[in-house]
DNA sequence: AACGCATGCTAACTCGGTTTAGCACGGTCG
DNA sequence: CGACCGTGCTAAACCGAGTTAGCATGCGTT
């Protein structure tokens, strides 16, 4: 049972040369050093009937790299967006023959230092910082020492900015305001921020960034923003006051643009209780495609995360980073975009009383 | 930036001493190789303003174990179920020393034997084997090499089986049935399986087991299962026919015990259509605790799965079998069942015309 | 003076690979 | 005949720790 691996010693042995040839062979890198035809093909042969494969720890000793990358997180259970954030990076690692050390920090700073020690106790090649919704942070000191990337998160550090990867907020806004215009929509209410650009919860950038997308695209068409509601929270019972307000001021034709779904679910309720039909008595367009949006009748219409797409990212690019740490290639820096891709379902009707 | 970490050489050569003796005294067995007083406090000191930290990589080529753990899952992302299983793996990990390498098989035993190779090839101390929703498996050859727990799934070898940890599905089956007993019901329905114990969908363990107890308890107080249905999925539209069929059957003062939540959301949805309420006409009970049992009206009773706790305990008898083969202590064996714990909600009511 | 013994440390090897420098051999050329 | 060169390989060092065997030194005995 507890049989030993076989190492590269015993390659070299079976094939009657000595363990450097075997380990140039091998890497293909015999023929650059010339070693002869028949000398390679033994080792390869051994090699192959005795099954053997390199200890990925013993090379990383000497190499200084371990095929190996850490994903820090400050959660990793309490989202759909966080298991796809993972599944999303651990496909790309593993198509290139990496693996993922995952860590979680509870947003515990004392914690996240502890877990990137480890990681560089264990010689990661690399790291990603991963938070589990977009917002500004500081980077830990120390990882300097090795390439790292932000994931869903933004650096505060102007001086020494990590690459980073975010979904493109401010493009969805302006998608999203651009939707209900091309619908023929002009009076169009926003909850959970606005009215104005500064009227944002404090810290996330998802709410300022949706905002300033959508405000620049009424902007450009001349239609001012009906009402903003900012909320402390982004929960079902503050869509439903801001509804119930919106709702109360009398108007007629309108939309609403909520800036997430559980937000949606609170207008929903209200719109039903005041016996108001979506889509055609009030549009409703969202952001975060929520995994209750597809159960609502009718369906929301919502903008949602490219999840996988951004774990996937953050490893190609932190892949980049470390190839262009050995020298072979660009690095790359700077914050990458991904767009949000529209969910469209029935929310959004064309206005009627077009102009 | 790119500062080189610090070696036990370095420390070595700063406190005036050979590697070896720094080695030992860090490792704490100076004073039993007879390491002077006074060599040991300058090793100390030296390595803590130095900020040494082994290299666990290096550290892991002498010894043999890599204080590293894998965890390969079919799927990471799907359910909530996943994301806390890893959580709960995580942090009985991180507690201990260990980080842990993640996987995805996608359900493909050759991605499954690919990233066991790559696992083995990081000299991983163990592996846990885990599967997102409990059913019976092959044991991968192979896995003898290092030590291996199997996690919310059965294995099929039953020569060489391996420590296993499953939720106690039978127990919350009998504690299902002697809920509904105790509120005074005695007409009992059970969607998802039965009304006899061969009638299971194939393949799941938790039918089989959730079924069993259930008989198991009601036949221990007389009582016969009233209708029993099997369906070929757990969605909430095989829930919606079910209930139809018993509704349409007349009775009353009916309890039903559904095999997963979704089957309930079909429930409830049957009752309301047929103007019943739950718990007053009709009182149901269920398993998992999906995250929408707490949205309906009212909230759904149900046996959640022991998520984090699976994960834990995975990786502690994960450990306690590294720890045997290294000579230290009782290896575990066999299967632990951990108790499915109850969300005691408003679904169930006590049955008004007690006989 | 020779021996034994405890003390305090280190040389040398090990793990499994990679890398560099260079050896041995045969043939060619001046 | 010796210098030179290309071929085909290997010895030896290296990565950073852990481990074992044993060497000095000083002291007390016989």
């Amino acid at each position: 049972m507890k049989q030993r691996r076989v190492t590269l010693a015993d390659v070299a042995r079976r094939a009657g040369v000595s363990s450097p040839t075997a380990s140039l062979v091998l890497s293909g890198r015999g023929s650059e050093l010339r070693i002869s035809e028949a000398a390679q093909q033994r080792v390869q042969e051994v090699a192959a009937h005795l099954g053997y494969r390199p200890n990925i720890v013993s090379r990383g000793l000497r190499k200084g790299s371990s095929l190996t990358l850490g994903f820090v997180s400050d959660t990793v259970a309490t989202s759909q967006l966080a298991g796809d954030l993972i599944k999303g990076a651990l496909e790309a690692a593993h198509d290139r023959g990496f693996m993922l050390f995952i860590g979680e920090t509870e947003g515990d700073p004392a914690l996240e230092r502890q877990l990137l020690d480890a990681l560089l106790d264990r010689q990661v090649d690399g790291i990603i910082l991963a938070s589990m919704f977009t917002r500004s942070r500081s980077v830990p000191a120390g990882l300097g020492a090795v390439p790292a990337v932000l994931l869903n998160a933004l650096g505060e550090d102007l001086d020494a900015p990590l690459p980073t990867v975010v979904p493109d907020e401010m493009d969805a806004g302006r998608r999203a305001a651009r939707l209900l215009l091309d619908a023929g929509h002009r009076r169009i209410h926003v909850i959970g921020a606005g009215p104005t650009a500064d009227l944002v919860p404090p810290g996330t950038v998802a709410g300022r960034d949706r905002l300033a997308g959508i405000l620049e695209v009424l902007a450009a068409a001349g239609v001012q923003v009906v009402s903003g509601h900012l909320c402390d929270e982004w929960l079902p019972a503050n869509g439903y006051a801001a509804t119930r307000r919106i709702l109360d001021a009398g108007g007629g034709q309108d939309a609403i643009i909520t800036f997430n779904d559980r937000l949606a679910f609170g207008a929903y309720q209200a719109l039903q209780e005041a016996g108001l039909a979506v889509p055609s008595d009030v549009s409703i367009v969202s952001f975060d495609d929520h995994p209750l949006a597809d159960w609502l009748r009718p369906g929301l219409t919502t903008f949602g995360l490219p999840h996988e797409q951004l774990g996937r990212r953050a490893v190609e690019i932190l892949l980049e980073v470390v190839r262009a740490r050995a020298g072979t290639g660009e690095a790359p820096s700077g914050v990458e975009r991904l767009p949000m891709p529209l969910r469209t379902r029935g929310s959004v009707a064309t206005c009627s009383t077009r102009p």
